[in-house]
DNA sequence: ATTGAATATCGTATTTTTGCGATAAAGGAG
DNA sequence: CTCCTTTATCGCAAAAATACGATATTCAAT
């Protein structure tokens, strides 16, 4: 590997790739739904709500902590979670910066 | 497979995971960067803008496509693509209905 | 009709992600 | 202290995504 320029990302950008990166899972789209619903819950709650183990759940629950996509606190034995919502309120505004500021639009003809 | 009820989606739900999942992977998310910049495009000028093969954009750009993310108009022998706004903006609304009407939050304390 | 440029699709090898069990750590109840 | 519950981490096997070359396809120009 000769590493011609490993392209860095300016940070934001890999924040936003990372964040986008997380809910890019369908099973961790779903913790998510999940948590957007019941506001608050511990990591055996959503354990309960999928097929899955709960040594599966945990990575995917770390993955999405260190995407800041939520918030985990420690509460006695168990770890409580919810949404990050400053982070999201941040992805929402990160991809509205997409959006042109007057709309261009292809051609109006053949589109694909 | 026994298949227990395969936990089907609502369509809402699925349009919107099927674009995380498109915008999840790195490459992917600069080709969006690159339209969001140029604002129009053909695929050779993402395929030289990438250290990649021209067969690996054209995929990436099909799954972008189908996910409603960019749309793309055949121009003589090349694909014209730009940014699907419309896909964006509900993409946009849909992260703002995760959000909880007023903020409730974690305890404030052991954040993790 | 032939050539050349730009794409799309297909099959396949490689890499990455995922999911699981086993194991460890940490707190509460008795 | 011991038991039980809840989590997190680790190593590995299975599954999925990725990247590539080869091969169509399509249109423009000559």
């Amino acid at each position: 590997m000769v590493a011609v320029a490993a392209k860095t990302l300016a940070p934001d950008k890999q924040r936003l790739a990372k964040m986008l990166k997380a809910l890019g899972s369908p099973v961790r789209f779903q913790i998510i739904e999940f948590l957007a619903k019941s506001q608050t819950c511990i990591t055996n709650d959503i354990v309960r709500n999928t097929p899955l183990a709960q040594s599966t759940i945990s990575q995917h629950l770390k993955v999405l902590r260190e995407a800041g996509l939520i918030k985990g606190e420690i509460e006695g034995p168990a770890t409580c979670y919810c949404l990050n919502t400053e982070g999201f309120h941040w992805l929402k505004e990160q991809i509205g910066n997409w959006l042109p500021d007057y709309e261009p639009g292809c051609a109006p003809v053949n589109i694909k």
